[in-house]
DNA sequence: CAAGAGTGTCTAAAAATCATACACTATCGG
DNA sequence: CCGATAGTGTATGATTTTTAGACACTCTTG
């Protein structure tokens, strides 16, 4: 069941830290807690991590979680493959959106249910490891930008970048 | 000024919808309103649309918005690039967020700001518009997936469905 | 009607991809 | 330490895809 690997947990409360530990424990096969997000980075360089759980409220109030979004950019930035699941009060609902506009893969509100919670970390994971061939993402690609120029096969071939022979050939399958 | 074509405002309160027509009327060249959302699809299948404002709250409370839920999905359906944006009562911002997983492209509470409104509905337009090369959606997918693979390139070509040489050949460029 | 834009198709040349192969390195269990 | 396994980097020739260029056709529009 602990086939999750790593989770990084990121909490200024020590308390939520131990019940992260305690709750996660069973799910991942490895709970790393942090409760300051300096060494975030450090600690993703060190340490392969599979997902990140992110609280938003350090600072208490004095900057409306703009703090947390400054971390969510620097992991995003560095490891664009690793997702990261926001916490924030619900209140704050607006900077958890923030957050999900500035590519966090989902948000929970505190005070949180630990099923929701796995459930969350869980599909966030998952999501992040689905690979699609490549072949595929051309094919969706192709078929958004025709559908886009409304039909106009020329113009889809010049916006891509190819000839519209080509595009012909890959429309055909 | 007048360049960002045609919006589709579906609501139940025609006086939103009489707000809606002088507020958008400046900015885009037709605005057509809907009291209720079962013309949708019908016209967005006679008229091009270029973006849709949806409010949820149809049926007042009926279902919590189930209804404007399922409206969005048919959009999205039938027209993926279509950007839709969603209106909702600050209380529900929830149900804003279970909408942007749906597919929409952004959401604005209500009561609104016109500036803002009008910024959200520009940038989902802009954004629906943006046409990336064929050859760039490849080559940020290969990045991708080689990262996912933690740099194993027999592994990381073979879920991309292509060589290993070949994607030396991808990489390199 | 004439011009312009788009379509559907063809050819031969150029480029990309494939299967296969070989030498090399690193890791791991016996 | 040795052999097995997995991965890397590179090469070759055959095959497939893409390209440039061209031609005939349809539509729309001034």
């Amino acid at each position: 069941m602990k086939d999750y690997g790593t989770i990084l947990v990121v909490d200024d409360n020590p308390a939520i830290l131990t019940a992260a530990r305690i709750c996660l424990g069973g799910v991942f096969g490895k709970v790393i807690t942090l409760a300051s997000p300096e060494g975030i980075l450090a600690t993703m360089n060190q340490e392969r991590v599979d997902v990140v759980l992110l609280d938003m409220n350090f600072t208490l109030g004095v900057n409306s979680g703009q703090d947390g979004l400054l971390w969510l950019r620097s992991i995003h930035k560095r490891h664009p493959d690793v997702p990261v699941v926001l916490v924030t009060a619900y209140a704050d609902i607006k900077l958890a959106v923030r957050g999900l506009k500035d590519g966090a893969a989902d948000f929970v509100t505190k005070p949180w249910d630990n099923a929701e919670l796995v459930r969350t970390l869980k599909d966030a994971i998952d999501k992040s490891k689905e690979i699609v061939p490549l072949e595929e993402v051309e094919a969706e690609h192709v078929r958004r930008v025709v559908e886009k120029c409304h039909g106009n096969i020329s113009k889809a071939a010049e916006m891509l970048g190819i000839t519209r022979q080509t595009l012909y050939a890959k429309i055909k399958k």
